[in-house]
DNA sequence: ATACCTATGTAACTTATGTTACTGTGTAGT
DNA sequence: ACTACACAGTAACATAAGTTACATAGGTAT
């Protein structure tokens, strides 16, 4: 029984159930940046998160992309499966976005687990609920919010991921994920910084009284 | 046994299922415009549509709204609960989009049957699936298509639905439905227009060669 | 130091969208 | 017919965002 599995998901597991998956499961380091899936691969798996943070990217075949939410520990995702089964016109991507520790389940286990435990149906359910409420949030932000006032949410959504101030990114990769050009973040960092409410240096922002 | 009931659900759920669901549920015929929930309300029941098609759409506090997705025949939308409860700054509207048959089930069904029915299980999870990639599809075009290829994709979305080439509708709501402002809609409409896509009339829009 | 690459700053311009204001027209009610 | 109102057409303008182009600064390899 890997000590980190127990303390992650022993107050939602009973531990017939933890036991499972101890078995099933395969323990996965990865580090910052680490492709975790890409357009099919990884689809006959289901990550449950011990550790860090992954961030979730929707992709279209023009290459556009943009930022759809932050799974963090305690979390998983039902929806890998989903969408890239569905295979459209677009796809997800899943980046490790610190360093992190996750146990990847066959998704055979889902359903089985789903009749035999109680626990793990609540789990599912319960994440499928968060990640259509992180879906909602997203697009209240895309379709309500200003690219200045996504930014500075982008931004504070970062810090609080990682829980450190200095948030190391370049301009180019904030307009990729938000789905905009450089220069126009450029503009608006620059705008945030002249506000005082951040500080921006070669490679890294340092966010300031949030 | 509402023989609706069988008709549209026979093909996925066994008898003693059927039964439970015509028990508990209480069935409900509404016309078009019918507002189903607001803000709170029907929180504790859960639509299984019939026949006909609901809208969903998103509301900020500020009053801005948004079309999110539509549910037809034999769909169910777990995550009407899933939102109100959240209850953030923003909330769901479901509204009647033709004139609908549905069956309303307590919430507190939806555990029990899951123990008990497989069938009960799949369906469950393969709604949430649907509303994810609707959620997915929305997200899509809000970020990544401009507002006259949005507007097109609405209109043939809505003959697709109401299986209609005529479209009932003012540009002021499309221009509520897609976020935007009635002078867009009209502009944009009467581009379509002259472009031989579609007709424009008091009140209608009539869809041509899509 | 030199060359080279990446990241950033910024101006100047284009385009899409949002806003305001006014017009005309069909429809319903009296 | 007259009035009132909802709906649609359109011009003129404002603003947000996207684009192109170029300058400069920091870092790295040679």
């Amino acid at each position: 029984m890997i000590q980190e599995l127990k303390n992650n998901y022993g107050h939602l597991f009973e531990d017939a159930l933890l036991n499972e998956i101890n078995q099933v499961g395969t323990f996965k380091e990865v580090s910052e940046g680490f492709k975790l899936m890409e357009i099919g691969n990884y689809v006959k798996a289901m990550p449950l998160l011990i550790s860090g943070a992954i961030k979730i990217l929707r992709e279209d075949n023009n290459g556009d992309e943009l930022l759809l939410y932050f799974l963090e520990k305690g979390d998983t995702c039902a929806m890998t499966l989903t969408c890239c089964v569905a295979q459209k016109k677009s796809n997800i991507r899943a980046i490790a976005e610190t360093d992190s520790k996750l146990i990847m389940i066959p998704i055979k286990k889902m359903e089985e687990w789903s009749e035999k435990y109680k626990s793990w149906r609540h789990f599912v359910f319960e994440s499928y609920h968060n990640r259509l409420n992180e879906m909602l949030e997203t697009i209240d932000s895309i379709a309500f919010l200003k690219m200045d006032e996504r930014l500075l949410k982008y931004l504070v959504k970062k810090v609080t991921i990682s829980k450190n101030k200095t948030i190391h990114i370049t301009h180019q990769d904030i307009a990729y994920e938000l789905h905009t050009s450089r220069v126009v973040i450029s503009r608006l960092l620059k705008k945030l910084e002249t506000l005082g409410k951040i500080e921006l240096n070669r490679n890294y922002i340092l966010m300031k009284d949030i």
